[in-house]
RNA sequence: GCCCCGUUGGUGCAGCGGCCUAGCACGUCGGCCUUUCAAGCCGGAGAUCACGGGUUCGAAUCCCGUACGGGGUACCA
């Protein structure tokens, strides 16, 4: 546990539509500054301009709102740090720079793009580590200027400690070293004026009195440059914590073959944001116990940092299906009929365009009962509830006929059926049923075998909903004209 | 190549030196319920805790090595 108010914040970079993994990091940090009261911060890494994808902070936006998490300071709700886009911050980061060169831990470099290329082919070839050879560490301040005035590119390096070790503390893996020897003078300010992460990062964690920094583990092996950058400026480094990668199923990383990498596609697909909630968190933490169905507030009171695992998590696609269901099922009926309503109603995989919209608010209050426990994800509904929409099915006739039983006697069996169907009344489950038990033991049919054809001939299909419930909603005049049809699709096939 | 991290049934997680004849969940199989499908309930199969060495009275748990997997090694984040 964490004693007193953390500043966290989630740093993504619009270079594409928000991945799920950042949607896990962006949790982790929200549930800890919920738990402590602290503050939950966005923070817009827009440093590099050739990656810059449009539309991809509305997409980082509508992502973590619609998967519960709040910020306290960041875009459109503003805050004392204000602003919290990094392309808008540039002075904060050439001052920084200026003053890392003025200390001699940074030094301006005019090498190009092409030299760096030919040094790192060269070292390739000699099977050497790729890295840059300092050829700049000592140039004097008027060949640069120079270099300036010629219009060729100059970037700041930071200067790292040809020898030693730097070694930090993470949460989650504990004390982690890395040899300096290896590590070669990096850039921090790119040619075209815009820090690199490395820099930028580091100085806006510092002006945003960040206390923890929570990010993928990917990062775990650039963390000896952010403490050099760190050292440099003379500021306290935050508390790391590298949380594990999120993998597929079959433990490479998470990518479109594993269905919906993107955050917000499990919205398009049915899936309710408190089951997304409940089984990201689970992705790379556990409360101790097997406690695994959790809502946002006990997950909120339980979350620690010291019960994330070290080791990947995997995203397990029919583990999500599962615990989709569960919340599904725990909704209100009309809870999950005005999430329904919408679904039904979409063009594109709703129900069928002959259906007139506005799609019925009421009949889907109806009908929800009848599908509730049946439904893993939202987007199943049109096809489960088609048949009470369109005015006639068109059941297949081989599956009109029953087991052990043959078309003739099926269709006498239907005439029957028809028959009461008329006599009924009212015209509810309770009632429905009791009138045709008594036909199937009349006619000396199973059960099974009398509902099964009459199923098929209400519905169109094998597997329905119950068939009284589904009759009753159904409604006398549909149940008898799509009774008359089965029959007829039995006589002339 | 080098550096860093990891490794418990098909899958996810629990396990933090003795309570582990390794627990829970998903999936799977069987049964009950039953008009189909679900849901629910009951039960089963499934793990020599990656491998090899240590430390210890005692190791899934600590240490070392190997194998395998992942991450990093940019004027990308």
């Amino acid at each position: 546990m964490i004693e007193g108010p953390v500043r966290v914040r989630f740093a993504p970079s619009p270079t594409g539509m928000l991945h799920i993994g950042g949607v896990r990091t962006a949790l982790f940090d929200w549930l800890l500054a919920r738990q402590t009261g602290g503050q939950f911060i966005l923070r817009i890494e827009d440093t590099d301009r050739a990656r810059y994808t449009e539309g991809a902070v509305e997409d980082i936006k509508e992502s973590l709102r619609w998967y519960g998490l709040d910020w306290d300071e960041g875009p459109d709700v503003g805050g004392p740090a204000e602003s919290y886009f990094q392309s808008q911050r540039g002075s904060y980061y050439s001052s920084a720079a200026e003053r890392l060169i003025g200390s001699g831990a940074a030094y301006e470099c005019d090498c190009t793009p092409q030299r760096l290329a030919r040094l790192r082919a060269a070292q390739q070839s000699a099977g050497h580590p790729p890295g840059y050879d300092g050829r700049c560490r000592n140039r004097p301040r008027e060949e640069i200027d120079h270099s300036r005035r010629q219009g060729l590119p100059v970037v700041v390096r930071m200067r790292t400690p040809d020898r030693g070790r730097v070694s930090f503390h993470d949460v989650v893996r504990g004390e982690v070293g890395f040899d300096l020897a290896r590590l070669t003078d990096f850039v921090i300010m790119k040619s075209d004026g815009m820090p690199t992460y490395h820099l930028a990062h580091v100085v806006d964690d510092h002006e945003m009195r960040i206390t923890h920094v929570l990010r993928g583990e990917e990062w775990i092996s650039s963390t000896p440059r952010h403490i050099l950058i760190q050292r440099g400026l003379g500021i306290e480094a935050p508390v790391y914590v590298h949380l594990p990668l999120i993998l597929g199923k079959d433990r490479s990383k998470l990518s479109k073959r594993h269905g919906a990498d993107q955050a917000l596609a499990y919205r398009d697909q049915g899936f309710l944001p408190e089951a997304l909630f409940n089984f990201l968190a689970l992705l790379g933490w556990s409360p101790g116990d097997d406690t695994e169905v959790m809502g946002r507030d006990e997950i909120v009171g339980r979350f620690s940092l010291d019960r994330v695992s070290d080791s990947p998590a995997i995203f397990d696609p029919d583990k999500l299906s599962w615990m989709n269901g569960v919340y599904i099922r725990s909704m209100g009926n009309d809870e999950l009929a005005d999430a329904l309503l919408p679904v039904l109603s979409d063009p594109r995989g709703g129900l069928p365009e002959s259906v007139p919209r506005p799609i019925d608010r009421e009949r889907v209050r109806e009908l929800t009962p009848l599908i509730h426990e049946r439904l893993k994800r939202l987007d199943e509904a049109p096809e489960l509830l088609e048949f009470f929409f369109v005015d006639e099915v068109s059941p297949n006739p081989a599956e009109i006929v029953q087991r052990k039983m043959d078309r003739a006697s099926t269709v006498a069996a239907l005439r029957e059926a028809l028959d009461r169907c008329r006599g009924v009344d009212p015209f509810e489950a309770e009632v429905l049923e009791s009138v045709y038990r008594a036909l199937a033991s009349e006619l000396g049919l199973r059960a099974g075998q009398l509902f099964g054809s009459m199923r098929v001939a209400v519905t169109g299909r094998r597997v329905a909903p119950p068939l009284f419930d589904t009759m009753a909603a159904v409604g006398r005049g549909g149940c008898a004209a799509r009774m008359e049809r089965a029959i007829e699709v039995l006589e002339i096939s």
